[in-house]
Order: structure tokens, then sequence, then C-alpha cells
RNA sequence: GGGGACGUAGUUCAGUUGGUUAGAACGCUGCCCUGUCACGGCAGAGGCCGCGGGUUCGAGUCCCGUCGUCCCCGCCA
């Protein structure tokens, strides 16, 4: 039974592909066997819907069909049974040119259909119950947690569902269920996991999308390592559904390393890293350039690519012209000619070779995020325009094109961000973050400074997943709300139920949350998290099959005492 | 909120400097065909050129607006 994939009627014989999860099966009608059978078989249209009755027949070998798994083998049929017509539909699910994506959203239905969508979901199911196989056999509980909450003002904007009981009201969607799997940790629950649905309201981007699926997971008196190790052991479980071996422990860098060495805080390991190269630079050649003699000069060393094109560099030039916070000094070459033992010396101290291109990023800085030291802003840009300079050169350049998975732990990140709009300082990770104990005595003096035991886990310069050791000690918590400039009735207005059950003996937990569409999107090749979430929404996170979200009636809204302006 | 790309047949696309009857492939309909497997051959149907306005003797093509899809920035603790 299934689908009529494609129909070949060579007059008298005619093949059918009866497509179903599993795959295609081809079942051939002859003429001179059945007539009438025949005859009912020439009625079939394509996502027709079967059933065929016959002997599966070994086929002759010149029909054999090696690029198919079935295509040794075919049925022949004794019988037919048209369970369904279907009207024509807008694309076949057998068409290797794929439709656009706003009709493959509409007909997501016959979208699915086709094979690398049944592939992709296939994946998903698998590395979810591989990751749910795993941290059950580790002693997790799967836990459920509210979805109808409470409105937490902190960070992304919520959904909102209006409360009829009480007009006025409103519950949110949680952003993620991160008070709630601390209060399990509280209730005694050891060790806690969910994959659970988590919803933001902003924009969307390929990568993002207003309703999402977390691998969530907590647990209680943890060192960071031990939930390092519960992460590798259920990436590990989930890649290997794909096929792939990954090998643990991944390697780590602290938040301050990975800035230093790949200007970003998710580097891509397959890429070379930054070289300060302002030693190699006199002041007055420095200043020739224009250039701040306080700031550093950052060498992309990227190799074996040999020297940019003039329209290569222009292409990439604004890149740098648009940030206003880095200068592209130029590629080497044409430094040679004004500085050329400067140049040599910039090259010993970033490694190149004769093959490679080194491109000289320098300030002046124009700090627009944080309290961060100013530098990390050059290091920053730096670090975007060498990603799109590998994208750039991908195909043309063994050296960008090393496969495999490059995982790294990246720790300690500062606890605190100025936001320079509103001049106050922001958790960087969330406010439950704890800090380390080192740096607990710089939280007033010095906040930008204090490190935070929070951790995030990279691959491939796409993150993965974030997390954290937690507070669980009141006082600790009063501090972080303190340093975040939160007046004591502000923070027990906001979180006076969680303040409340800091105070009935909660012990030490931590834990992180890693985004199942993401993982998936990545052993799919996927580039778009579309492309393995059964039902998306658009970029204006519309959803174009159901048409939601849409305009509710007079009735409806009079009833929650909601009025639209 | 901002920037960019795209929108032509059911689908994927082409459409020259603005020029009179808007094309191709796939799909669809009919006929032919006994070993195809993206079957093949012949014939045919199918178009509000996203929508609205403007410029022009004349607009798929130029201009303005608008809607939709995609990508990016902002935003996403």
């Amino acid at each position: 039974m299934g689908w009529v994939n494609r129909r070949r009627d060579l007059g008298n014989v005619i093949f059918i592909d009866v497509r179903d999860r599993t795959g295609l099966t081809q079942i051939v009608f002859d003429k001179s066997d059945n007539p009438a059978l025949h005859e009912k078989a020439s009625q079939l249209r394509s996502e027709y819907v079967v059933a065929a009755i016959g002997k599966v027949r070994k086929r002759e070998e010149k029909t054999i069909n090696r690029n198919l798994p079935t295509g040794e083998i075919e049925v022949v049929a004794t019988d037919l049974k048209l369970l369904n017509e279907s009207k024509v539909p807008p694309f076949l699910p057998g068409d290797p040119a794929l439709a656009n994506e706003e009709t493959r959203l509409k007909y997501r239905y016959i979208d699915l259909r086709r094979e690398p969508m049944q592939y992709n979901i296939e994946l998903r199911h698998k590395v979810a119950l591989a990751i749910r196989q795993y941290l059950a056999a580790q002693g997790f509980f799967e836990i459920e947690t509210p979805f109808m909450t409470r409105s937490t003002p902190e960070g992304a904007r919520d959904y909102l569902v209006p409360s009829r009981v009480y007009p006025g009201e409103f519950y949110a969607l949680p952003q993620s269920p991160q008070l709630f799997k601390q209060i399990l940790m509280i209730s005694g629950f050891d060790k806690y996991f969910q994959i659970v649905r988590c919803f933001r309201d902003e924009d969307l981007r390929a990568d993002r999308q207003p309703e999402f699926t977390q691998i969530d997971l907590e647990m209680t008196f943890p060192q960071p390592d031990r939930v390092f190790e519960v992460v590798e052991g259920f990436l590990q479980a989930a890649f290997k559904v794909a096929g792939f071996e990954l090998k643990a422990p991944f390697p780590r860098m602290t938040y301050d390393e990975a800035i230093r060495q790949y200007g970003i805080d998710k580097p891509d390991l397959r890429l070379p890293k930054l070289t300060d190269v302002r030693a190699a630079f006199t002041a007055e050649q420095l200043q020739s350039l224009q250039l701040n003699t306080e700031l550093p000069v950052v060498a992309i060393r990227i190799p074996r690519i040999g020297e940019l094109s003039r329209k290569e560099r222009d292409d990439n030039r604004p890149l740098f012209g648009e940030r206003k916070d880095a200068r592209l000094i130029d590629d080497v070459k044409r430094l040679e000619k004004s500085f050329p033992e400067a140049v040599a010396k910039a090259r010993e101290l970033a490694g190149a070779q004769p093959e490679d291109l080194l491109v000289l990023v320098g300030g002046p800085v124009q700090v627009e995020k944080s309290g961060l030291r100013p530098d990390y802003g050059v290091f920053m840009a730096a670090g975007q325009f060498r990603v799109e300079l590998s994208r750039k050169y991908a195909d043309r350049h063994m050296a960008f094109r090393q496969g495999g998975f490059h995982f790294v732990w990246v720790t300690d990140f500062p606890m605190f961000e100025w936001d320079e709009a509103d001049k106050r300082w922001n958790a960087a990770h969330h406010p439950f973050t704890s800090p380390h104990d080192r740096d607990m005595d710089k939280l007033e003096s010095d906040p930008g400074s204090v490190r935070a035991l929070a951790y995030d886990v990279v691959l491939n310069g796409t993150e993965l997943g974030s997390g954290s050791i937690r507070i669980h000690r009141q006082d600790v918590q009063k501090k972080i709300f303190s340093a975040l400039g939160m007046s004591e009735d502000e923070a027990k207005a906001r979180f006076g139920f969680f303040l409340e059950a800091l105070e009935y003996g909660t012990p030490p937990h931590g834990g992180i949350a890693l985004g199942l569409d993401r993982i998936v999107m990545i052993l799919a090749g996927a580039e778009s998290l579309r492309e393995v979430i059964p039902f998306p929404k658009t970029a204006k996170a519309v959803d174009l099959m159901v048409d939601a979200p849409t305009p509710v009636s007079e009735a409806q809204l009079r009833e929650l005492g909601i009025k639209i302006r």
C-alpha cells in the first residue's frame, strides 16, 4: 500500500512506483496477463493511494535497477484497490526540482512526502530517541513543566496567553523552563531532563524559530565537568544515529582565549587563529597608517589561498567599512612596499607560510555593546570577516573543506555585560548564574571582570547550547540582583516565588540546554531550521498552511476583556 | 525598526534598448507504444506577468506605493 509516485505506461505494460515511508517499489501490470486489471491501472495518477496485491518477483538481470534499493524485485499485480484519488498536486514529491518554499509550506503535507523531508523527520525522531535513552540510562527523569506560566520581562519577548478567568491578566509561554527546572532540583529530583518546546517572540532567522525545541537538563551537586560529561555522552549517542563517531572529551577554552584566538565567543576550530602583530610595527608606522597605537593589529592568516584580487579585496572591504569599529589596513602585498621589515615580522609572528594570505585589521575602535576591553571589538569584527572569507572560498580551497565536527566548550563567560543604552549592567547569561568564587569580592567594585560558571558548547562556529552552575544561596542571589541594579522589592516582585524557594534548603545545582533543531539541522546538512521542523513558521512568524495567526471574533475578545485598538 | 534579493503557466525558469501574437522544460489532458524506472513519440489545454497607481502612442520590461517569500543587521538574558 502507498502512494503512486510515478506511472510509466508503455501501452501493454504499465509500471507503477508505489511509495511509502520506506521507499519505492515497482508494481507491474501486464495486459496480456490480466486485461481488466491493466485497464484499472491505466486510470492511476500521481499521488493516488493504492493497495496492490500480487507476487514479489525477482527481476530479470537486464531489468534490474541498481539505483533503487528495491531494484532487484518487483510486484506482479493480481489485484489492485484504489483507496483514494488525489487532485493533481501543485508539485510532485518525486520531482527533483524543488518548489518555491512558499508553495512547499502551504502544501506542507505534500512537501513532507518528499524523500529528503522524510529522512530529516526520521533523523529528528532517532536523535531525540537516542538522547532520551541515554539520559534515562544515566538516571535522568523526563519531567514536564508548564507551558502556561508567568511572564518574566527579562530577556526575549514573551508570547502571552490571555486569561479568561482574570480579565486583563496573562500567562506567558516559557522562553525556557529555567526556573521550573531549578525548582525541581530544590524538590529533590536530582537529575532532570526534558525535550521541550520553548517560545520567544523575536524576529526569525534561518536558524531561529519562534517556537523551538530544547534538550533541557539540570542536576544537583555537579561541577561543570560533570555537566560536560553528560552532554558529551548524549551528543555521541545522537551523532552515532547519523553515522558519526565523536571523540570526547571535547576541547575547552575560556571565553578570553576564544576572543583572543578566534575573535568570537563561538569559535570555529576549523579556522586558523588570529594573531596580534602590533609588535611588528613601530609607533610611527602605525600612525602613518592612521591606527591607534594602543590597539592591536590583528593578523588574519588564511592558509594556502594566495593573494586576494583587487575585486575580492573590494568585495570584502565593506564588512569593515560599515562597522566603523575596525579598519582593514590592506592585504600584505601592498603594505610590503612601504614596510618590508614590518611585514616580514608580522608574517613571522602569525606563522604564515609563503602561500598564506595575511589580512591586517586595526583600530580605532568604537565599543558599542559591552564593558569588555575595547580591543575585543576589533577581534569580533575580524572573526566575522574571516568566516565570510572562508565561505566565499570554500569551493576553491581545500583549507576550508576539512570536514568533521569540531566541538569546543567555551567556559568562564563574563558574568555581566554593560548595556550602553540603559547605562547599566546586564546578566550575560541570566541572573541565576553563579559567579566564580574567586570573583565574589569584585561584584561591586569591578563587575566587568567577574567571571561566571557559565559555559557554551560550540560546534563548527555554531552555538549549540548554553548552561551554567546556578546560584543556590540566597545571599549570593541578592548580591547579583543588587549588582544588576535591582532593588530588593523589585527582585521580590519579579522572582519572589523563586527567592522564597531558595530559602528552603536549595542544593548546589547546574545544567544546560541545547537546541535540538540546530543539532538535527547540522546532522541533516540542512541550511535552515525549516528543513527539520515539520510545521515551521515563515520569516514573519506565519504558518502558511493553517494560516496563523488570524484575527478572532469579537465574542472571543469580549470574553477575554480585550479590546483591539 | 533598518538593509538587500526575489515575485512571469500547476511547478522550475527564460523573456534583449519599452514595440505589437509572452516562451521553454517538467507537470496536466488525449492518442500511440510489451521492460520502463526522471520511459519514449505525437497532438493539445493552460497566463490578472503578485496587487494598486503613474510615465508613455505603447509597460512583463521604467517610476512610486503595497503585499508576500527568502537572507542579513537590530533584537534573541
